[in-house]
DNA sequence: TCTGGGGTCCTAGGACCC
DNA sequence: TCTGGGGTCCTAGGACCC
């Protein structure tokens, strides 16, 4: 599928919102432009919960996404508090999507609410992204950075150079250059704990990582993880967006209570009333669960899971709900709980 | 720092079958 | 009788990402 030979070249943009959530919360409440914005959990700073989005003035003090709520408002005690408005997220999202898919000759690969890939044809990526960047903001209100590579995973990467609101191009030409020293941390699917026995094996920059041997990473990582990282120490990776649809592969709801439950029956209780909301959910998909997972985390923090196979797939909320007691009752009884989540997998598409 | 909620994919061991 | 090798499914856990 080679155009003709003066085609233009391909790029990959990553176009990716800055501080979605806290900028979608400013833009409906106005007076908060320019404050430290926290949207998280209930909104409630007292009660268990995490930050989802922090606006750039709050992150100043050190407020940012996965912060404790309470931590937060130690941190920053000026900051306004938000509740997390998912359905109202999703919308706004859905209109910068629809402006991403109306660019010219794009192709558009959606990672998330706040993140999309876009694939074109052009002389001049920068002209594409500073119009995408204006289609956006005239659309929504909304600044996005935009992120230029030969690839995903190099577009990706940019956008971090890129923000807030700019605009940022990396390809093999640069990669060496801009990431040879830095962490493999700075990896696009490389966490902590990665990096860590990563480092352990000498390996702690892109450029080490990149001239490993992938044989032997294999036999210890993993035998496709391995092989994997060392491309992306080299910079490596899919070229081609696509536009195919997603398909989900589980349905879960998970909720983490105020107070820990220690009497069994309340746990059953709740488990079940989760078990009715992932049947609704899959109901609606019109699927059924293969199978149903039960998600319990222990005081202080222990999380363990148990699955089982069911033996009919189901859309039926009493048997899924039934499966799901059933699987809960294998848990070892009498340590106090603090979450609770119910899931459902589907046959693989 | 006292740690949300919703996802995906990989790995490894054991069961089971031929 | 004490011993193969491959394939697939099931299950639990780990790691990562938004």
């Amino acid at each position: 599928m080679s155009g003709p030979p003066d085609a233009d070249p391909a790029w990959v943009l990553h176009v990716d919102l800055d501080q979605f959530l806290a900028a979608v919360e400013v833009l409906r409440h106005p007076e908060l432009a320019g404050r430290p914005v926290v949207v998280g959990g209930r909104g409630d700073p007292t009660q268990r919960g995490v930050v989802a989005a922090a606006s750039y003035p709050a992150r100043e003090h050190g407020v940012r996404a996965g912060t404790p709520l309470r931590t937060a408002a130690k941190r920053c005690p000026d900051a306004v508090f938000l509740p997390a408005d998912n359905p109202h997220y999703e919308e706004v999202s859905e209109r910068v999507m629809a402006i991403l898919r109306d660019t010219p000759g794009a192709v558009v690969e959606v990672m998330g609410w706040d993140e999309a890939f876009v694939g074109v044809r052009t002389a001049d990526p920068e002209a594409t992204a500073r119009a995408i960047q204006a289609a956006v903001l005239d659309g929504t209100g909304l600044h996005c950075t935009v992120g230029i590579g030969d690839n995903l995973l190099r577009a990706k990467i940019a956008t971090g150079f890129g923000k807030p609101a700019g605009v940022h191009r990396l390809t093999a030409d640069t990669w060496d250059e801009v990431m040879g020293d830095r962490p493999t941390r700075a990896l696009w699917g490389i966490g902590a704990k990665t990096a860590a026995a990563l480092a352990e094996r000498g390996l702690t920059t892109v450029r080490e990582l990149g001239a490993a041997d992938p044989e032997a990473l294999a036999a210890e990582l993993g035998p496709m993880l391995g092989p994997w990282y060392v491309q992306l120490g080299r910079g490596i990776g899919r070229r081609e967006v696509s536009a195919t649809p997603w398909v989900r592969r589980s349905r879960s709801r998970e909720t983490t209570f105020q107070t820990d439950l220690d009497d069994w029956d309340r746990i059953r209780t709740e488990t079940a009333a989760l078990a009715r909301r992932v049947a609704d959910d899959i109901t609606a998909d019109g699927r059924p669960a293969l199978r149903v997972a039960v998600k319990v985390r222990f005081v202080p923090f222990t999380t363990r899971s148990r699955s089982k196979t069911l033996p009919t797939p189901t859309t039926d909320a009493t048997a899924f709900e039934a499966a799901a007691l059933e699987v809960l009752d294998r848990f070892r009884r009498g340590r106090a709980v603090r979450l609770l989540g119910v899931r459902a997998e589907y046959e693989k598409p």
